[in-house]
RNA sequence: GCUGAAGUGGUGGAAUUGGUAGACACGUUGGACUUAAAAUCCAAUGUCCAUUAGGACGUACGGGUUCAAGUCCCGUCUUCAGUACCA
C-alpha cells in the first residue's frame, strides 16, 4: 500500500463535511472556546500560498482544543464589499455580486482542499442583506446614542432629549461638537423641531457634519486617516487632497480613554498595542486661553491653545495659530493683511504630502495682532505658521522657544525674542550655563532643572511647577487641567456603490432613520458604477432610491414629493463597517430576529484566539473595539473587548527570479551633439533580446563602462548573437549621419522578473517556457553558463506582478494537503516574515511517507498490540510533553521537527504497537488531519480521529537514571561522560577527576574549583 | 526623529530558569541500488589549521558581569515594520 495523498484528502474532506465533523453547537457541557480568522477579502487573483498560513496555525490550535474537549467554535466568511469589486465592475460592466459570488467560489474550493475544521454553516459574508441588515441596524443604535462623560458610556437619545427640555444643557457632560451652543429647558422648547434635530446631530455617537476628509479625486471618493499611507491611498497609491463635505462621521473620539484602558486587559502583542496607544495619542496637560488685545475697532478675541508645559508659561514669547484657523482673518490687523493672505494661500497650494515631506523649511506671517499673557500681562505677538496643525488640539499653540525646538527655530527665524526660564541642575558639557545652551538649540527635557524668569514658579521643577501653573491658570479663569487625544472621528460616508446603503433619508436636509423593522435596505440597482454627471456618488444613478414613509418602502425617485417620499442616502458605509462585529454574528449566524440570541452571545461570549496580520492595528482592530465597547454600553453584548487574545501572522514572502537584460547601445563615432540636441547619439537596441546568466552578471558589470566589443569575449558573444538585426539598424544610421558608428555594450543590465515556475530547484531557467511566455521574448537570446541559464533570487513580497506567486493548488496536487499544511509551519515562527521556496517541501513530503511506512507495508496495516518497548514509550511521552507546550505556545514549526525526530526514533526502533502509534496519531492530527485519519480508520477506529482525546502525558516513561554529563574546562566542553543521576556532587567530582581524559587536560595541574551541577553540567577551573 | 521587532552555517530555522551552539529540514558532496534516470537508502557537511590524534576561532560589532553568555548589563552598527511638525 503506498502513501496516495491525493485520494486520501479527497476522501476526508468528503467525509468531514458530509458528516458535518466540525459543527459546533451553542450549548453544551464542554467548556467553549472560540478560535478566529481574520476573514479574506475574495480578490480576483484567489488565494496564494501565504494566505493560509494563519488559517492553518488557528485550525491546528482549534482541532488541539477539540482534542482536549472544548467545544470549539472555528468559523469562516468573506469580507465581501470593498473597492476591487467595484473597480472591476466600472471596467467591465459587470455587476460586483457576480464577480464577488465568483470569487467566494474559488475561494472555497481553495480553502477546502486544505481541509480545514470550519464550520460553514455558520459562514457569513459582509455583502448579503441578511448579514448588512445588521451592519444598518447597528448604525441605527449608533444615532440613537450620545456619550455620557459622567458615566463614561452610551446612552441613548431620548434620554438627553428629556434632559434638554427640563434642564437645558449647561450641565450636561458630553462628548459633543466642540462650538454647542448654550440653551435653557425654555428655549429648547421653543425650538423648531428643524433647529432641534440639529442641535441632537452634534450629539450623536454617528452625526452627519461638514469636515475636512481626505478626499482621493481618483478613487472619488474620501478615505479614513488609516487608509492612507505617506500621503497618497493605501490602494492604489493615488494623491490625496485637504476638502471639506458633509460626511457622516463616527464618534469614536468619545471612546478614546477607554480604548486605551482596555488594551491592558487583552492579551495582543505589545507592538499591536503600541500602535493602538500612539494613535490614540493622549497627552495630558493644560487648556490655556489668551485674550487677545483688542484694537479700538474690533470686538475681543481670545486663543485657546493646549499645552502639554503649563509649567514653561513664562517663557511663551509669541504665539502661532494654524494658517486655517478661524480667527485669523479676524485679528489679522490691515497692515498685515497682504502678507498674511499670501501666506495662507501659499499653504492651500501645498499637498498634505509635500508638508509632511518637508519640514524644515520654517515659514511664516506676523498677523500684526497681540494677546496679553494670563500672568504678567505682557502683550505677545500673534503669528500664523504651518508646523501648527489645524486637526490637532486647538489648532493654535502658545509658542515657547527655549523649552520646544519647533517653536525655537520658528523664533530664530523671524528674530523673535528667546526668553530663558531654565536653570539647568547639572548642565549639559559642563560648565555651560544654561544661556549659553539656549543660544544653540531648545532644552526639551522634563528633568534637571530648576525654573527662573517664572514668577510664582522660579526654583520649581517640572512636577511641581506644573501643578502650580495649573492651579494659578484656574484661579484666574485662564485655564485648566485637560487630556487630550490625537484620535480623530472616523468619517463613515464613502462614495462607492459597494457597500451597505444607510437606512437614512432626508427630510428639509435633516437625516432620517429608517425603522428596524424594514430593514435590511437593499443595495439598489445601478445602470453604471461611476459618479453621476453632477458629481453625486453612484447611488445617485439608482432611479428607484426613494423611501416611501406611508408604505415604508423603497420606491422610484419619480414619486418623491417631500411630503410622504423621500430622497434616500447617496454614500454607503466604508469597508470596515462590517468587518467590525462580524465576530458576533457567527455566534448565531442565520438569526433573521436578532443580531445574534442573547442565549449565543452569553455562551460564546468573545474570541478566545484571533490570528490575522498586523496591517490591521489600527483600522479593523480598533472599529471593532470601539464598536463592542458600545454594544456592551447598549446591553447587546455581554463583554467589552471582543478579542482575548490575538496574534499577528507574519507574511510569507515569495522568491523573485530575475533574468539579466543587456542593454545594448550603439554609439556614432566622434558625435557631437547639434545646436537642437534632437539628433541622438545613441541607438539603443531595446533589449528583451539578450539576457546574460546570473553568475556572468557581476564579471560583466566589473569592467569599466561602455567597453569596446571587440576585445572582450563576453561582448563578442552578444554582438554574434544580436548581429543580424543590428545590421539594418547600422546601414540605416550610416545613410543617415554619413558618420562612423561603433557598437558598444553599455553596462547595464536590467534585471527582469521571470515567472518562478519557469525556475527549477537549481535555479536553472527553462528557456522555452520563458520564450514563449510573451511576445517580446520570442526570440531571446540567452548567454549560458556551464550550458544552462541561472536565474538570480531574492525575496519580495508574493505579488502577480513579480510572477513570484505560488499556487497552493499547485503545491497540494504535487505534495497533498498534509505537505502543505506541515511545510507552512515548518517554515518557521508564526509571527515572523519568512520566504516561500517549494524545493524545501520535500524534508515534510518525505516525512509524511516515512509516517505512513511506520503504520503501513505491502500487506496493509502493521500496527499490533505488541507490547511497546520502553524506548518507544519514551519516545511517545516525549513527544507529547514537546508538542503540547509547543501548541500552547504556538511554536508550530518545532513541534514538526518533533514529529520528525519521534518518527525517525519509532522507525528505527520498529515499533509496531498500538499503545504508542495511535496516541502518536492523534498528536500529529491536528497537523496533518488527512493522513491521520487515514491511519486511524485503517487501525479499525469508527470514528474521526478529531473525536480522540489528547494523549495524556506521563513523565514516569522519561525517567532517566544515567546522563552523559559535558565536562568542561574554563568553560569550554571537552569530552562527556555517562554518570548515574543519583550520584552526589562529591562523588561526582571525584569519579570526574580521577578519569584519565581529565588528567590529560590538566597536564598535572591542580584544578582551582570544580563546579558541578547535578543533572546538567561539571566545569573544571585550572 | 520616536516606537516596536530582529541580527545564529550556503539557506529556512533550533537551543528550557545562563549550563554540550547549529536540533529538524533544504541544499551540496561522496557512496549503495539501477543499463540509465527517478525514487529510496547510507555517510559527510560552521570556518580555519592538522595525514591522523587533535587544536584554534565562532551566534552583527566593542566592552562588562559570571566557574560558565546566543541568552544578563552598558555602548555601537545594521535590517525590517509602524508612526511622524501632536504643542
Amino acid at each position: 500500500m503506498t502513501y496516495n495523498f491525493n485520494e486520501i484528502d479527497a476522501k476526508w474532506q468528503k467525509y468531514w463535511a458530509e458528516n458535518q465533523t466540525f459543527k459546533a453547537v451553542n450549548n453544551s457541557k464542554k467548556p467553549k472556546y472560540y478560535v478566529l480568522d481574520m476573514f479574506p477579502y475574495p480578490s480576483g487573483a484567489g488565494l496564494h500560498v501565504g494566505h493560509p498560513l494563519g488559517y492553518i496555525a488557528s485550525d491546528i490550535y482549534a482541532r488541539y482544543k477539540r482534542h482536549q474537549g472544548f467545544n470549539v467554535l472555528h468559523p469562516q466568511g468573506y469580507d465581501s464589499f470593498g473597492l476591487p469589486a467595484e473597480q472591476y465592475a466600472i471596467q467591465t460592466g459587470q455587476h460586483p455580486a457576480l464577480t464577488t459570488a465568483e470569487n467566494i467560489k474559488t475561494y472555497r474550493r481553495q480553502l477546502d482542499q486544505i481541509g480545514f475544521s470550519f464550520d460553514w454553516s455558520r459562514e457569513v459574508r459582509t455583502s448579503d442583506p441578511s448579514y448588512y441588515k445588521w451592519t444598518q441596524w447597528i448604525f441605527i443604535q449608533l444615532f440613537n446614542s450620545w456619550f455620557n462623560n459622567n458615566t463614561s458610556k452610551a446612552e441613548e437619545i431620548t434620554e438627553l432629549e428629556k434632559i434638554f427640555a427640563s434642564e437645558g444643557n449647561a450641565n450636561v457632560n458630553a462628548v459633543c461638537d466642540d462650538n454647542i451652543e448654550v440653551f435653557s429647558a425654555e428655549e429648547w422648547n421653543g425650538y423648531t423641531s428643524e433647529k432641534q434635530q440639529k442641535i441632537l446631530l452634534q450629539y450623536r455617537l454617528t452625526y452627519l457634519a461638514e469636515t475636512e476628509v481626505n478626499w482621493c479625486p481618483a478613487l472619488g471618493t474620501v478615505l479614513a486617516n488609516d487608509e492612507i499611507v505617506n500621503g497618497v491611498s493605501e490602494r492604489g497609491g493615488h494623491t490625496v487632497v485637504r476638502k471639506k463635505m458633509t460626511q457622516w462621521s463616527m464618534r469614536i473620539s468619545a471612546y478614546a480613554e477607554r480604548l486605551l484602558q482596555g488594551l491592558d486587559t487583552i492579551d495582543w502583542t505589545d507592538s499591536l498595542k503600541e500602535s493602538q496607544r500612539n494613535w490614540i495619542g493622549k497627552s495630558v496637560g493644560a487648556s490655556v486661553t489668551f485674550n487677545v488685545i483688542a484694537s479700538e475697532t474690533k470686538q475681543s478675541h481670545v486663543i485657546d491653545v493646549f499645552t502639554t508645559r503649563p509649567d514653561t508659561i513664562f517663557g511663551v514669547s509669541f504665539m502661532t495659530l494654524a494658517p486655517e484657523h478661524d480667527l485669523v482673518s479676524q485679528i489679522t490687523t490691515p497692515e498685515q493683511k497682504a502678507d498674511v493672505e499670501a501666506y495662507i494661500l501659499a499653504t492651500a497650494k501645498r499637498s498634505e504630502r509635500d508638508r509632511m515631506a518637508d519640514v524644515k523649511t520654517i515659514s511664516g506671517a506676523f498677523t500684526g495682532a497681540y494677546a496679553e499673557h494670563p500672568f504678567t500681562k505682557e502683550p505677545i505677538p500673534v503669528w500664523i505658521g504651518d508646523y501648527v496643525l489645524a486637526g490637532y488640539g486647538t489648532g493654535a499653540v502658545m509658542s515657547v522657544p527655549c523649552g520646544d525646538q519647533r517653536d525655537y527655530d520658528f523664533a530664530k527665524h523671524f528674530n523673535i525674542p528667546i526668553i530663558n526660564i531654565f536653570s539647568p541642575l547639572s548642565p549639559k558639557g559642563g560648565t555651560k550655563n544654561s544661556d549659553d545652551l539656549i543660544a544653540a538649540e531648545a532644552f526639551t527635557e522634563k528633568d534637571g532643572f530648576t525654573l527662573k524668569n517664572s514668577g510664582f514658579l522660579d526654583g520649581m521643577n517640572y512636577k511641581k511647577a506644573t501643578k502650580r501653573a495649573i492651579y494659578e491658570l484656574e484661579q484666574l479663569g485662564f485655564g485648566e487641567g485637560k487630556t487630550n487625544y490625537r484620535l480623530r472621528d472616523a468619517v463613515f460616508s464613502r462614495q462607492r456603490y459597494w457597500g451597505e446603503p444607510f437606512p437614512v433619508y432626508y427630510v428639509d436636509g435633516m437625516p432620517q432613520m429608517i425603522a428596524a423593522e424594514h430593514l435590511p435596505i437593499r443595495l439598489p440597482e445601478v445602470e453604471k458604477y461611476l459618479p453621476t454627471e453632477t458629481g453625486e456618488p453612484p447611488l445617485g444613478n439608482a432611479t428607484v432610491w426613494a423611501w416611501d414613509t406611508t408604505k415604508n418602502e423603497v420606491v422610484s425617485n419619480d414619486l418623491i414629493d417631500d411630503k410622504t417620499v423621500f430622497a434616500l442616502e447617496l454614500n454607503t458605509m466604508p469597508g470596515w463597517a462590517g468587518s467590525s462585529w462580524y465576530f458576533n454574528r457567527y455566534m448565531d449566524s442565520t438569526n433573521e430576529n436578532e443580531f445574534a440570541s442573547q442565549e449565543a452571545l452569553n455562551y460564546w461570549k468573545d474570541v478566545d484566539l484571533y490570528i490575522g496580520g498586523s496591517e490591521h492595528a489600527t483600522g479593523h482592530l480598533l472599529y471593532s473595539r470601539f464598536w463592542q465597547k458600545f454594544l456592551f454600553d447598549k446591553g447587546v453584548v455581554p463583554v467589552d473587548e471582543f478579542a482575548k487574545k490575538l496574534i499577528n501572522q507574519g507574511m510569507i514572502l515569495g522568491t523573485s527570479a530575475f533574468v539579466y537584460r543587456v542593454d545594448i547601445v550603439l554609439q556614432l563615432q566622434d558625435f557631437k551633439w547639434t545646436e537642437d540636441k534632437t539628433e541622438s547619439p545613441y541607438l539603443e537596441l531595446h533589449s528583451n533580446k539578450v539576457f546574460i546568466s546570473y553568475n556572468l552578471v557581476k564579471p560583466f558589470l566589473d569592467k569599466t563602462e561602455n567597453v569596446i566589443i571587440e576585445d572582450k569575449i563576453l561582448e563578442k558573444k552578444i554582438i554574434e548573437i544580436i548581429s543580424p538585426k543590428l545590421k539594418d539598424k547600422f546601414k540605416k544610421a550610416l545613410k543617415e549621419t554619413g558618420k562612423e558608428l561603433s557598437i558598444k555594450v553599455s553596462n547595464l543590465i536590467s534585471p527582469i522578473h521571470a515567472d518562478v515556475s519557469f525556475v527549477n530547484a537549481s535555479d536553472e531557467l527553462d528557456i522555452d517556457a520563458f520564450k514563449n511566455w510573451r511576445k517580446e521574448f520570442k526570440d531571446a537570446e540567452f548567454i549560458l553558463e556551464n550550458g544552462v541559464y541561472k536565474v538570480g533570487r531574492d525575496v519580495e513580497k508574493m505579488s502577480k506582478s513579480k510572477y513570484n506567486v505560488v499556487n497552493p493548488d499547485d503545491i497540494v496536487a504535487d505534495y497533498g494537503a498534509d505537505s502543505l499544511r506541515l511545510y507552512e509551519m515548518f517554515l518557521g515562527p508564526l509571527e515572523q516574515y519568512k520566504p516561500w521556496n517549494t524545493a524545501g517541501i520535500t524534508g515534510v513530503h518525505n516525512f509524511l511517507k516515512k509516517l505512513w511506512k511506520l503504520y503501513v507495508d505491502d500487506n496493509g496495516i502493521k500496527v499490533n498490540d505488541a507490547e511497546a518497548s520502553k524506548d518507544a514509550l519514551k519516545t511517545l511521552h516525549k513527544t507529547i510533553k514537546k508538542v503540547q507546550e509547543d501548541i500552547e505556545n504556538f511554536s508550530f514549526n518545532t513541534s514538526v521537527s518533533t514529529f520528525m525526530i519521534a518518527v525517525n526514533e519509532l522507525t528505527t526502533q520498529k515499533c509496531t504497537s498500538k499503545d504508542v502509534l495511535e496516541p502518536l496519531l492523534v498528536l500529529i492530527s491536528p497537523y496533518a488531519p488527512h493522513i491521520a485519519e487515514e491511519l486511524w480508520s485503517l487501525m479499525g477506529n469508527e470514528e474521526s480521529i478529531s473525536t480522540a482525546a489528547f494523549p495524556e502525558f506521563d513523565a514516569s516513561h522519561l525517567v532517566e537514571s544515567a546522563k552523559n554529563y559535558p565536562i568542561s574546562f574554563n568553560g569550554k566542553m571537552r569530552f562527556t561522560l555517562e554518570l548515574p543521576l543519583d550520584m552526589s556532587k562529591e562523588a561526582i567530582e571525584t569519579t570526574v577527576l580521577a578519569h584519565e581524559k581529565t588528567q590529560e587536560q590538566l597536564q598535572g595541574r591542580t584544578p582551582k574549583k570544580v563546579i558541578v551541577v547535578p543533572g546538567k553540567i561539571v566545569n573544571i577551573v585550572g
